[in-house]
DNA sequence: GATCGCCCCTAAACCGCTTTACTAAAGCGG
DNA sequence: CCGCTTTAGTAAAGCGGTTTAGGGGCGATC
């Protein structure tokens, strides 16, 4: 009680197997009675055609990738991945094409790639000296970065990180905060460095520190959860000099640091400004609702997705200048409390 | 410059392709050296064994689908997803297994179903009557049922849906609450009726209001998203009889009516108690907090994982009794303002 | 009446891998 | 030195589709 093949169906019908391939794939090449009654026998016997051996045949396989390099365990803890999901499937349901998720297959992602049936990747975060890229590369699989570092070889989408950065640290800069913590991101997986993404925003960050001559801040680096964010803040509250701000590179961690604080009595903003990175729909509801420098993820998605498949259609195609980045301010941020 | 196969290995290597596939698959089968010498040239070309060949031989592609009734960019604006997501990707990256995301094409669940090359399935919301079941039956492709009715033929995983339901409602009671508002979960597509779950919720609503010989409840359908919230606040306020409390099928629904209703100048909870159901990590973090029915969403992707793991060994596996569900007070309901 | 062209349809090769069945050589006890 | 078991490797047959090249029939053309 195997499946039915297209042999079993061509026999049924009194065919060839290419009739019945023909009856489906390529229909005005038979003549129309005959394609009528392959398609009646194959809908009585339950046929569909066996997707790997379509995809070996055809080589495609009508699924592209989305790489990503952490457990999706900790990636769908944070609703980046879904707003950007949101944007890849949009473009995908349109070009009848299924997303696999691919994460790290112990731990290596290379092998995760190698064993991904897939006509292209949308790969998240890699930097270039990732040897997950020289891996996409020697395979010849076409691939869009999002988040990456500036890539010759493959078009990327990324925002404006440093300027949103920026825009952030002016913020408290200009509320007459000067002890500022920073909570970076951690490296994706271990063999590589700092996250392309946490290396620009640091950098915005810096930068607008320095134009104002503000002390140096502290640097606590955390992951994307909120209970990263709480072990962050209890990192920062024991340093012998408390920041009076938080500028946190996630939303998540930014949340996860003003529930450590409020459960901690400290009053958020009164005593402690926190701001965000990414703007996710929960940003808006948290209590205090939080400060937080926006990104188009959902449209980071679209574009990346619309990338792809313009290259797997063999068009040019070349990377969009970032996207625009925008600082929102809520009321998780004010003026620190006394300035001697 | 298509791609290195098994071949240009065994050429290189000057052994049989025979060879070559022992060397990763069997090694005891073949003499040390000769491991050594296929697997060092093998890497030398960058050869990687084709995905999709190597499914249709073995008959398996590693990959399991989730079967989603509804758009991505739908389904995804709800934290529900992304929380089984993480359950099921737990155990499958702990067994070598990447997820398909399998939404309709052109509307169509079971055109989506033929198409994937998976090994098996997680079917989310489906009804017995569902043509999708019907074939995934006809192609005997393994599933498990998340969210479904009782099924003869799949294990399924549910949560107590209608015990929560009711909590939800006694809750309402015994505040005071006699008109009350419903909010459903609509069909998830056009051809199928309710889904299971508003089915059972319904249920357990209908039994706790009946139960204290309250008024039959207004019932509204909205999608799960916050904007359906909005727009079922609108459709509840234009009635001639504005309800005292609402019981919303989801939170993101309920969080859209609170939304509606903080922006229309109505006071939740003293002028509107609003419940939600699921508990996902926003509800805790909404202003007022809201108050909702917990149901163990990661959980129960875990448990669907290791069902159809199991059962895609060959072993036996059975439905687990419905998860326990559980009531959660915050702030967002409290007693009427007035009871005449 | 032979030739051509057209319409339908098919045989067979191919996609790239796994695996069964088999062979040649080596090892070994008697 | 012979027959028997291992060892090390191979040829070929799948897996289930698609596609190229071509064959048979038949009406139109010359």
């Amino acid at each position: 009680m195997s499946r039915v093949t297209i042999s079993d169906v061509a026999m049924a019908a009194g065919v060839s197997k290419t009739a019945v391939s023909f009856a489906f794939n390529n229909p005005e090449k038979l003549g129309h009675a005959t394609v009528e009654r392959v398609l009646q026998v194959a809908d009585g016997l339950g046929y569909a055609p066996h997707p790997a051996a379509r995809a070996l045949s055809l080589r495609r396989s009508g699924t592209i990738g989305v790489l990503i390099p952490q457990r999706l365990s900790t990636v769908f803890a944070n609703a980046f991945l879904s707003e950007l999901l949101q944007g890849l499937g949009e473009l995908c349901e349109k070009h009848d094409l299924s997303l696999l998720l691919v994460p790290p297959l112990d731990g290596s992602l290379e092998g995760a790639i190698r064993a991904a049936s897939v006509d292209g990747f949308v790969s998240l975060g890699l930097s270039s000296n990732d040897r997950a890229l020289e891996t996409l590369d020697r395979l010849g699989i076409p691939s869009v970065l999002v988040d990456a570092d500036g890539s010759v070889n493959h078009p990327t989408v990324n925002v404006d990180d440093a300027a949103g950065a920026e825009a952030a640290a002016r913020h408290l800069l200009k509320l007459g905060h000067q002890d500022i913590a920073v909570i970076g991101l951690p490296p994706t997986r271990s063999e590589v460095g700092l996250t392309p993404t946490a290396a620009r925003r640091l950098a915005g960050y810096q930068a607008a520190l320095d134009e104002a001559g503000a002390p140096a801040p502290q640097l606590v680096t955390a992951g994307i959860s909120q209970a990263a964010g709480v072990r962050a803040f209890e990192a920062i509250a024991q340093g012998k000099r408390r920041p009076t701000a938080v500028l946190a590179m996630s939303d998540m961690t930014a949340i996860g640091v003003m529930t450590a604080a409020i459960q901690a009595g400290v009053n958020v903003p009164i005593d402690l400004s926190v701001v965000g990175f990414d703007d996710l729909p929960i940003a808006a509801w948290t209590n205090p609702a939080l400060t937080t420098v926006r990104q188009p993820i959902v449209e980071k998605g679209r574009i990346a997705a619309r990338l792809l498949i313009q290259r797997l259609q063999g068009r040019p195609v070349q990377s969009p200048s970032p996207l625009a980045t925008k600082l929102i301010v809520r009321a998780s941020t004010a003026a620190p409390r006394t300035r001697r």
